[in-house]
RNA sequence: UGGGGGAUAGUUUAACGGUAGAACAGCGGACUCUGACUCCGCUAGUCAUGGUUCGAAUCCAUGUCCCCCAGCCA
């Protein structure tokens, strides 16, 4: 069992974990039973994987069990694509609901009779006030709504009228059906909330047997109790739904009574989590679609090679809390790197190629050299690479007038090729533009594997390098934030994109392992970072996503011009 | 002039009347065939003001600031 990265804190270290403890431990459950309940109108972004992470987490950690539930109440955004991508990404992110699998649509007949239920009770009514006519009449923050004039029909009239709603005899908006339970409620989901909306629309899963459809909160607390969940958790603005959540319970013949716990959902410095923006986003063209890598979506993730257990991670490390925050999205690529340090094999790709000749090494030689694929794991195995006289080594490597601390290529400057040899630069040659196109360099055949040579002289830097004659071509995608700034506006989000959130390198060059379409696919680029095989490759032609870059101290220092 | 929540290092969190602790970030050092990784060290915090108490982040009072709610969305 491979404990998730640094964070083994006990299970119950958030309040949500200590509430289900306290209840198992009282016996006012016998087991936990949570519930993940995505309307699939969207995909699931790394927002809602805290969810996930939190209900099933929850259950596994205690023993019991967790609920997909898809809250298909509103036929008019849902989609069958959606339902589809979200069971794809909850089963990646390591989740299994096994046999429970369920949807608020399976509960429409049974929701349907006890809307009836509350009818001869009287604490349900059919209301024909248009739309505008109820906004008005619902009050405001600060004063009482006035109760409709249509708040007193007999059961028997509303009971006619709520079966000719399903029968589709009204059209869309006619008539609703609202709970009778206080227009001068300071909670405004008190303001008699309205159950039923006649809705002539195609469901996904239903199709057209339904003219009318439940609301929200008349659907989710049932449902729960449906199913016998034992702790309803969703985030902070349902807060104010609890009551109404709990009245229904209450005044419903309802087969368990769940309890609604909230929790502050996920916000990340430069980037938006909502779903109306992501879709936006998609529809807009801005990005290629819900799996493009710098989407937040758990399929834009998975596209740019981050491993799901880096998403487990970053949630635990993360918490769960009532108090609004804004996490750092540094801490997300701390997650991605903790898990891809360990299991990414190291390869050498030259993402900027610099020629670089090596004159005293004979033309037309080419030997194989040997390279671990990953220096902490020997298991990891080795490769041979092909080193030969003329090479590519990175464009930022070299600096014609280096400052002190730039460890790297300068004139008359040694350094190491990584599992190669130690090589002075002799001479820059330059185009008449005055740019340097190539490198004239010697070798010390005394130094073959890149070893410390017995006079036991040092270089400062280790450089990655392919062949030239025997680098494969490749295109490399480079992902900044989408947004430019660290906390965008999500109602003015098209003008703080980033119009540098992808860096296409298309002269890449990579050692020929790479090549093969098979070949692993997620990868250390020695000093360059952490890439994957992006599904855009073609035989012949990879693409690679940069997943996430390594910490760079050198771009600290230079940045902070102590060069 | 309503109702519901929340405030602990730069960030995210823990401590549930008894030494304010961690992670990330930052800074410094060791190590290094990745300026990575790893290891070591340092910096840094209870929204405010009162009160209760031997003792308060925790309990009480007052205040301040932040978030959510007026969909036939979820």
């Amino acid at each position: 069992m491979t404990s998730e990265a640094g964070t083994d804190r006990e299970a119950g270290q958030d309040f949500i974990r200590d509430i289900v403890r306290a209840d198992l431990e009282s016996g006012r459950h016998r087991s936990v039973v949570t519930r993940f309940p995505p309307e699939p109108n969207g995909y699931l972004h790394i927002g809602h994987a805290k969810s996930i992470c939190l209900n099933f987490g929850v259950a596994q950690e205690f023993g019991g069990r967790c609920h997909l539930r898809f809250d298909d109440t509103n036929p008019t955004r849902e989609e069958q694509e959606y339902i589809d991508a979200i069971e794809r990404d909850v089963r990646w992110l390591g989740f299994d609901w096994g046999s429970h699998l369920y949807h608020a649509s399976d509960y429409f007949e049974t929701l349907y009779s006890w809307a009836e239920h509350l009818i001869k009770a009287g604490k349900a009514y059919v209301d024909d006030q248009t739309q505008e006519e109820m906004r008005a009449s619902r009050g405001t923050l600060t004063e009482p709504g006035r109760n409709s004039p249509y708040r007193d029909r007999t059961p028997e009239e509303n009971l006619d009228l709520f079966r000719r709603m399903r029968a589709g005899e009204f059209p869309n908006g006619a008539r609703v059906l609202r709970a009778r339970i206080d227009m001068g409620s300071g909670n405004i989901n008190l303001r008699d909330p309205v159950l039923y909306r006649i809705l002539h629309a195609t469901h996904p899963r239903t199709g057209d047997a339904w003219k009318i459809y439940p609301s929200y909160d008349y659907a989710h607390g049932q449902s729960d109790a449906l199913e016998h969940i034992t702790h309803s958790i969703c985030t902070l603005e349902f807060e104010d739904h609890r009551p109404l959540y709990d009245w229904f319970i209450d005044n419903l013949p309802v087969p368990s009574r769940p309890r609604q716990y909230e929790f502050a959902r996920l916000n990340m410095s430069y980037t938006v989590l909502s779903k109306r923006v992501l879709t936006e986003l998609v529809r807009g063209g801005h990005v290629s679609g819900w799996d493009d890598p710098r989407m937040p979506t758990i399929a834009g993730l998975r596209r740019r090679g981050v491993p799901p257990e880096a998403i487990r991670d970053f949630v635990k490390r993360i918490g769960v809390a009532k108090a609004n925050s804004v996490v750092d999205a540094g801490l997300f690529d701390f997650s991605v790197r903790e898990v891809l340090n360990r299991s990414a094999q190291r390869r050498m790709a030259v993402l900027r190629p610099l020629k670089v000749v090596i004159e005293n090494y004979p033309e037309g030689k080419t030997e194989e050299l040997e390279a671990a694929n990953h220096p902490d794991d020997p298991g990891a195995g080795s490769r041979r690479i092909l080193f030969s006289r003329e090479i590519y080594v990175e464009r930022d490597d070299f600096m014609e007038n280096a400052p002190k601390k730039f460890y790297r290529l300068s004139p008359g400057k040694e350094v190491r090729l990584r599992y190669a040899y130690f090589v002075t630069c002799r001479e820059a040659v330059k185009n008449a533009a005055g740019e340097v196109v190539e490198l004239r360099c010697t070798y010390d055949p005394a130094t073959r594997g890149g070893n410390t040579p017995p006079d036991g002289r040092k270089v400062q830097a280790t450089l990655h390098w392919v062949s030239a004659a025997d680098s494969v071509p490749a295109e490399v995608r480079l992902y900044n934030p989408l947004f430019a700034r660290p906390d965008p506006n999500a109602a003015e989000f098209a003008a703080d994109l980033n119009p540098n959130s992808l860096e296409v390198l298309s002269d890449a060059r990579l050692e020929p392992s790479l090549a093969a379409s098979n070949a692993v696919d997620a990868v250390q680029f020695e000093r360059q970072g952490y890439f994957c095989r992006d599904a855009d490759s073609k035989p012949g032609r990879p693409v690679f996503n940069r997943t996430v870059g390594l910490r760079d101290t050198w771009a600290k220092v230079s940045a902070g011009g102590k060069g």
